[in-house]
RNA sequence: GCCCCCAUCGUCUAGGGGACUAGGACGCCAGCCUUUCAAGCUGGAAACCGGAGUUCGAAUCUCCGUGGGGGCACCA
C-alpha cells in the first residue's frame, strides 16, 4: 500500500507545539515508508480563519525541516488543497447522501439549536447534541419549509440502533452504541461543509491511507466511519494521536496555560516562540520525536534520519503526556555544543545584539568554544558575555575579593602583582597569561594552589559571577581593560576598613 | 449527567506472561575534578494506581473500582 498521510490544520491560529508533533509523526512515517506528506487547510469557519496563518504555518514547518510533497503552493495531483476551493465538491456529495437516503436537511436555525441545548442533557437514551426532529419531518411540513424558502443545513442519518467499530491502530476496535451519536452537520447552511463531510471527501479523493488526527476525534469516528460506509468507500487506518497535557496534567496543553511549569521552566505552546527563545530545530525535533515515542536501545540524542529509519505509527505510546521542557533544555544544550565556533557565534549574534551590544564576531569566534558548555539555550550567552560589552565601574564588596585562603594582605599582593603582569606580559596570550597567572596564585594561597585567587580574579575581571573562563575572557576584553579592572579591584581591596 | 480513551520513578520512557532485585533519560542529592558557573566522571534516592480473577508464574491477560484526559457546536 502506498502510504499518503497528511497533515491538516485550520488556519486560525499558531501551530501548536502538539500539533507540530502530530504533524513530525505523520510526515516521519511518510518519509520511512517513500510516501507522500501532504499538506492540508482546512479553513472551511471562514470566520475564524486568520489572515496569515498559512504562513506561519509554513514558517514554522519549514524551521522544524517538515517538508511536503503536495499542498496548498506546491500542488500536486489531487488539488486544489485548500478547502474553501474545493466547496463544489462537499456539496456534490453532501446532495448525493440526501439523494441517497443517507442525510437529510435541516431547517432549524443556530439560535434555536443553542435555546434548546440550554435544556438540561439527555442520559442513556438520548442522543448528545441533536434531537433529530427534521429527519423525521412530515412531507407536509417538508413542503411547508421549502415553500417559505427556509435556509437549511444538511445531516447525517445516523443508524439509530446497533453499534459502529472504529478501527483504531494504537487502541484496536472502539465500539460505540449508535444511538450515543448524533445527526451531525454535514454541510453547514452557507454552503460550506464541516469537518465531518470535509474528512472522508478529501482522504477519500486523495487517496489517504492513514488518518492522523487527535484524540479528540474519536468521539465522532463512527459517525465518520458510517459515512464512509454510505458511500460505498474504503475506510483509511485511523491512528488518533495522544495529546499534550498541560506541566500541571490539567487539561490540555493550551496558549493560556501558565507561562512557567512547577521547575521555572517556560512553557512555550507555539512552535515559533521556540527559535526566539534559543532552541534549535535539530533539538525541538529530536524532543517532540521522542515523547510517546522512544528510540528503542536507549539513546536519547539521535538525528531525525536515524529516527526515521526506525520509526512506526504503530509504536506510538497511545497515553496522553505532558512535555518534560527541562529535557529539552539539556537536549537544546547538547546541539549547541555540536556547533562549531563560527556557527554558534553567528546564532548568538542576533540575541547580543537585540540587547544593544556591539558585536565583533571575531571575538565572538574566539569565546564561543568556552562559551557553548554552558549554553542551555542561545539568550543564556547575553548575561555571560554583559563583561564584554558593557564597561562599567566594579561593584565589588571586599569580601568577595577575598578567600579563606586568600586573606586580606595576601590578596592585596597577589593582585597588584597580576596587574602589573598583566601591563608587562609578552605576548599577551593564553599560555603566558595563564602561566604569569597560575604563577602568582600558587604563592599566595595558604595551600599553594592558584584556584582561590583565579576564582577571584575573575570576579574582579568580569564583574560577574557566572562567565566564560577566566584566561579567554581576558584576552577578548584586551590588555586595557583588564587592567583597569585590576585597578578598581585593588581599589576596593585598599579600601581602609 | 452520558459516551469514549488512558494509567510504570517528580517528569519523559523501556518492557507486551518467566531473562524484573523493573532498565534508560531529564531533573534532584552526594563525592571527585575544577579558575566561579557549567561540562565530565562516580555513586545515590526515586515507579508497576487499588482490588479481585486467569495462570505453576502477572508490570504484562480479564473484570471491577479509582484517578486523569477527551467528546457531547451549522469549531476544527
Amino acid at each position: 500500500m502506498t502510504v499518503r498521510v497528511r497533515f491538516a490544520p485550520s488556519p486560525t491560529g499558531y501551530l501548536h507545539i502538539g500539533s507540530a508533533r502530530s504533524a513530525l509523526f505523520t510526515w516521519m512515517y511518510a518519509r520511512r515508508f517513500d510516501g507522500v506528506f501532504i499538506l492540508r487547510i482546512e479553513d472551511t469557519d471562514t470566520k475564524r480563519t486568520r489572515e496569515g496563518a498559512i504562513e506561519d504555518f509554513k514558517r514554522s514547518f519549514r524551521w522544524l525541516g517538515i517538508d511536503w510533497d503536495e499542498g496548498p503552493d506546491v500542488g500536486g495531483p489531487y488539488g486544489p488543497y485548500i478547502q474553501t476551493e474545493r466547496a463544489e465538491l462537499y456539496q456534490k456529495w453532501a446532495n448525493w447522501l440526501v439523494e441517497q437516503g443517507y442525510a437529510y436537511r435541516c431547517y432549524c436555525t443556530a439560535e434555536e439549536l443553542a435555546e434548546r441545548r440550554k435544556a438540561p442533557k439527555g442520559g442513556k437514551e438520548t442522543a448528545s447534541g441533536y434531537d433529530r426532529r427534521c429527519r423525521f419531518l412530515t412531507p407536509a411540513e417538508k413542503k411547508e419549509r421549502e415553500e417559505n424558502g427556509l435556509d437549511f443545513a444538511i445531516r447525517f442519518k445516523m443508524p439509530i440502533e446497533g453499534s459502529t467499530t472504529v478501527p483504531d491502530l494504537l487502541r484496536g476496535d472502539i465500539v460505540f452504541e449508535n444511538s450515543q451519536v448524533s445527526d451531525y452537520v454535514l454541510l453547514k447552511s452557507n454552503g460550506l461543509p464541516t469537518y465531518h463531510l470535509a474528512h472522508p471527501v478529501d482522504d477519500h479523493f486523495m487517496e489517504i491511507s492513514h488518518v492522523t488526527r487527535g484524540v479528540e476525534w474519536i468521539s465522532t469516528a463512527p459517525l465518520h466511519v458510517n459515512i464512509f460506509k454510505a458511500f460505498g468507500w474504503q475506510l483509511p487506518i485511523y491512528v488518533h494521536l495522544p495529546l499534550i497535557l498541560s506541566p500541571s496534567g490539567k487539561g490540555k496543553l493550551s496558549k493560556r496555560t501558565q507561562a512557567f511549569d512547577d521547575a521555572g521552566h517556560q512553557v512555550l505552546v507555539r512552535v515559533e516562540e521556540f527559535p526566539e527563545a534559543g532552541y534549535l530545530p535539530q533539538a525541538l525535533v529530536n524532543f517532540l520525536a521522542n515523547v510517546g515515542w522512544s528510540f528503542g536501545d536507549d539513546r536519547e540524542k539521535f538525528t531525525i534520519e536515524e529516527a526515521i529509519a526506525r520509526f512506526d505509527l504503530a509504536d506510538i505510546n497511545p497515553a496522553e503526556t505532558r512535555l518534560p521542557y527541562e529535557k529539552l533544555d539539556w537536549l537544546n544544550g547538547l546541539y549547541i555544543q555540536d556547533m562549531s565556533p563560527e556557527e554558534l557565534a553567528q546564532a548568538l549574534k542576533p540575541y547580543l545584539e537585540t540587547v544593544g551590544y556591539e558585536v565583533s564576531l571575531e571575538k565572538l569566534v574566539f569565546l564561543t568554544p568556552a562559551l557553548s558548555v554552558r549554553l542551555k539555550r542561545l539568550p543564556d550567552a547575553v548575561p555571560m558575555l554583559r563583561f564584554l560589552y558593557v564597561d562599567e565601574p566594579l561593584k565589588l564588596e571586599v569580601a568577595e575579593l577575598t578567600d579563606k585562603k586568600l586573606q586580606l594582605p595576601a590578596a592585596r599582593q597577589a593582585f597588584a602583582e597580576a596587574k602589573a603582569f598583566v601591563t608587562s606580559v609578552e605576548p599577551y596570550d593564553l599560555d603566558h597569561v595563564s602561566q604569569g597567572l597560575v604563577d602568582i596564585g600558587e604563592r599566595h594561597t595558604t595551600n599553594g594552589k592558584a584556584g582561590p585567587f583565579l576564582g577571584r580574579m575573575r570576579l574582579a575581571v568580569t564583574g560577574q559571577k557566572v562567565s566564560p573562563p577566566l584566561y579567554e575572557s581576558m584576552l577578548a576584553m584586551g590588555r586595557d581593560r583588564v587592567q583597569r579592572r585590576l585597578g578598581e579591584a585593588l581599589a576596593i581591596l585598599n579600601k581602609p576598613e
